[in-house]
DNA sequence: ATTTTGCTTGACAGCGCTGTCATTATGCAG
DNA sequence: CTGCATAATGACAGCGCTGTCAAGCAAAAT
C-alpha cells in the first residue's frame, strides 16, 4: 500500500492500530508485548495493522504506564585503553537489543568523591532498572551499599568478592595463569618476573595465585623480589620491568597481569637494548588488539569478556523480568594465545 | 508476569513537591526546568522543597508529555581498534551529561543490508531526537536520506561530503598531512610511500591531498606507484606496506593514513629485518594509545578528536533546543607527535 | 440442558509531567 | 486612586501506554 508518508509527524498509535484492527487498545497492547491469551486470528489482525501503519510503540509512555524503563546501566571505570571496556559494551549492548532494552553509560574516574551522588542520580533519573558492574566497579563498598539501598539489582564481572544476592560473572584467571607460568616453565624459565595488576580488580589477585600455584608444583620457589606492583597501565609495566630488570638476577621472563603492562615492559627492555625473546620472554593477559600489533606479537591469554558482558546483561534482564536465574554457571573458560614474544 | 521490583528511588513527584512548597504543580515544573516568569521568593521555596524530598523528574513522563525524549543516539561503524570512537564516545557523553541529555549507541558493521530499517527502528522507538554520524556515517547516502525523512537533525564528525543544512565537524586533516609530509621531505626523504585510509571516510581524501601538495611544493614529483590502497586496519596496511617495499625503488619513509596501518607497516618491514626509523621511517595518524607503546613509539598526527564530539553533540542539542546555530565553526587544527620512529 | 471453567476481550483509570490558556497579583502611568 | 499592561500562578487536559478488573464466550463438566 502506497501511504504518502509525511515524515515524523504520522507517527501511529495504539489507537490507531486498535482502530484498523478492529480491536481495542488493550488487545493491541497484549499482542505486541507477546502475552498470551489472544486468539491467532486477532493477533494476525492485529500484526497486520501494526505492519501496515508502521507502528511502533512509544518507549516513554510504555515506561511511563508500566513503571518499567526498560533501561540497565553500565557503570565503568574510564580506561586510557579501552579495549577491555569495548568488549563489556559490545557485549552489553548485543544482549540489550535481543531483549529490547537501551543501555545507559556512566563513566567514572577513580577515586570519585560523590560517587553515590552521581550514581543515585543517574539511577533515579532515567530510572535504570539495572546495573552492569565491570571491574573494578564490583568492588566498590559505597556504590554497592547505595545500589542495595536503592534496590536496583546489578551483575558484577570479575569481582574480587562475590555481591552476595546478585549475578557474578567471572572467568578462570587463576587457572590461566596457572597454565601461562607452566607453558614458561616448560620453556626452561626458572626465574620468572610478575607484575601484579591493580589491587582493585578481582582478576590480579587471582592472576597472582595462579602463578604461585604454578612455581609451587614445579618445585620452584616464589621469591618475592620477582613479584612487582603495576596498576594495568603501560607505564606501570614500564617501571616494574625495569625494578626486575635491575635486579642482580634479572629474570628472563616476565608475566604481566595485562597486555598494557606487558608492551610496557618491552619498551623498558628494549631500551635496555635487550631482545624478545631471545634475551627476555614477555607475556600478557587480555588478548587486546595491542598484543597482536606489538613487536613481537605478544603471547597472552584470551578471556571471552564480550560473551561474559553478554551473559551478565542477559541475566540482569531476566532476572528483572521475574525468570529465575540459572543455577550459577560455570566460570567462563580462558585460552593461551601462543605468539612470538616467549620463547 | 512478575514485576521488577521498583527500588526506593522512584518516591516523590512533582505532586508532593508542589504540596510541601504550597504551590501548583505547575510552577514547581517552571522552576525545575529554569523558565521564566517566577518570583525568586518562590522559586526559592520550590527549591527547598526539591531538595527535602530529593525530587528527580521521571524521564519517561517528562518525554511523553513534553514529547520530547532528551535523548540522542550515536551511530557508529563498529571498529576492531576502538581508539578513535573511545574518543568520540567520551566527547559526546560529556556534552550529554552537561546538557542532561542521553546518549543511545547504535554500532553497525558496513556494509549493512538494512541499514535503513534498523536505524529507522532506532529513532522511531526511542524517539531519538538528533543523531551524531561520525566517520564514515557521515557519507551513507541511504542513511542521510533516512534521516532527512524522518526528519531528524544530525550532526556529522569528518564526513567526505559536508551535509547541507546539518552541523559539520571538521578538522584540519589536509595540512596536518600536509605538515607531516613536509616533516618527513625536510629530513631528506625523497621516496615517501603513502598508503590511503578507507575511500568512504572524509580523512582519507584530505590526507592524500595534503601529502601530495607537499611534495608538490618541494618539486618531489608524486609517483603514483608509491601511493597504495588501504582501509585503515592494520592488515591492510601490513599488505601495503609490504607493495611498497617490494618496489625496485622502494621507499625511504611511509606515510600511514591511521596509526593501526601504520602498526602494520612497522611489522611488515621488521619481518623483512628492516630496522626503524634508520632504514625506513613510518609515520601515522590518530595518536592512538597503540602509537606510544609500539616499538619504536609512532611519530604520528593527534587530532582532538574528543572535543570535536562534544562541539557536535553540543551544537547538535542547542539546535534541537532552538537555539541559532553559531556561524560555522573553524576546522579543529592538529598536532604532528614526534617520537622516534622518522628520522 | 445447565453450570463451571478457562480462555479472550474490552472499559477505564491512571502513570508524572508539560502545554495551553485562564486567572490572579503587581507595577506604573495617568 | 483608577485603569491597564505585564508578570506570576494555577487549572486542566492530555501525552500513549499498561494494570486492573469485569464481561463475554466457548468448550468441558455435571
Amino acid at each position: 500500500m502506497a501511504f504518502a508518508r509525511q515524515g515524523k509527524a504520522s507517527k501511529a498509535t495504539i489507537f490507531d492500530v486498535a482502530e484498523l484492527a478492529g480491536v481495542s487498545i488493550k488487545t493491541v497492547s497484549r499482542v505486541v508485548n507477546n502475552e498470551p491469551n489472544v486468539r491467532q486470528r486477532t493477533r494476525d489482525k492485529v500484526l497486520a495493522a501494526v505492519g501496515r501503519l508502521q507502528y511502533r510503540p512509544n518507549a516513554a509512555a510504555r515506561s511511563l504506564s508500566g513503571r518499567r524503563s526498560w533501561i540497565i546501566g553500565l557503570v565503568y571505570e574510564n580506561p586510557h585503553e579501552f579495549s577491555y571496556m569495548k568488549d563489556v559494551l559490545d557485549g552489553a549492548l548485543n544482549a540489550c537489543e535481543e531483549r529490547g532494552y537501551s543501555l545507559l553509560l556512566r563513566p567514572l574516574s577513580l577515586p570519585h568523591p560523590e560517587i553515590a551522588e552521581r550514581i543515585e542520580r543517574f539511577v533515579t533519573q532515567a530510572r535504570v532498572e539495572g546495573i552492569i558492574l565491570p571491574a573494578p566497579m564490583g568492588d566498590l563498598p559505597e556504590l554497592l551499599r547505595l545500589l542495595r539501598k536503592l534496590e536496583i539489582p546489578f551483575a558484577t564481572i570479575t569481582p574480587k568478592t562475590l555481591a552476595a544476592g546478585q549475578i557474578n560473572i567471572l572467568c578462570k584467571d587463576e587457572e590461566a595463569s596457572f597454565s601461562l607460568t607452566e607453558f614458561l616453565i616448560e620453556r626452561q624459565h626458572r626465574a620468572i618476573g610478575f607484575i601484579k595488576g591493580d589491587p582493585e580488580h578481582g582478576a590480579s589477585g587471582k592472576r597472582l595465585a595462579g602463578y604461585r600455584r604454578a612455581l609451587k608444583k614445579h618445585g620452584i620457589g616464589c621469591q618475592e623480589r620477582l613479584v612487582r606492583q603495576g596498576y594495568f597501565d603501560f607505564d606501570s609495566g614500564k617501571l616494574a620491568a625495569g625494578e626486575l630488570l635491575d635486579l642482580p638476577q634479572a629474570p628472563t621472563a616476565i608475566i604481566a597481569s595485562n597486555d598494557d603492562m606487558a608492551a610496557g615492559a618491552l619498551l623498558e627492555a628494549r631500551q635496555r637494548g635487550l631482545s624478545i625473546p631471545e634475551d627476555l620472554s614477555v607475556v600478557g593477559f587480555d588478548d587486546t588488539p595491542l598484543a597482536s600489533r606489538m613487536w613481537p606479537p605478544l603471547t597472552t591469554v584470551r578471556q571471552p569478556i564480550r560473551e561474559m558482558a553478554e551473559t551478565a546483561a542477559g541475566l540482569l534482564m531476566d532476572r528483572l523480568n521475574g525468570k529465575t536465574p540459572l543455577p550459577p554457571k560455570e566460570p567462563f573458560a580462558c585460552e593461551i594465545v601462543i605468539r612470538e614474544s616467549a620463547s
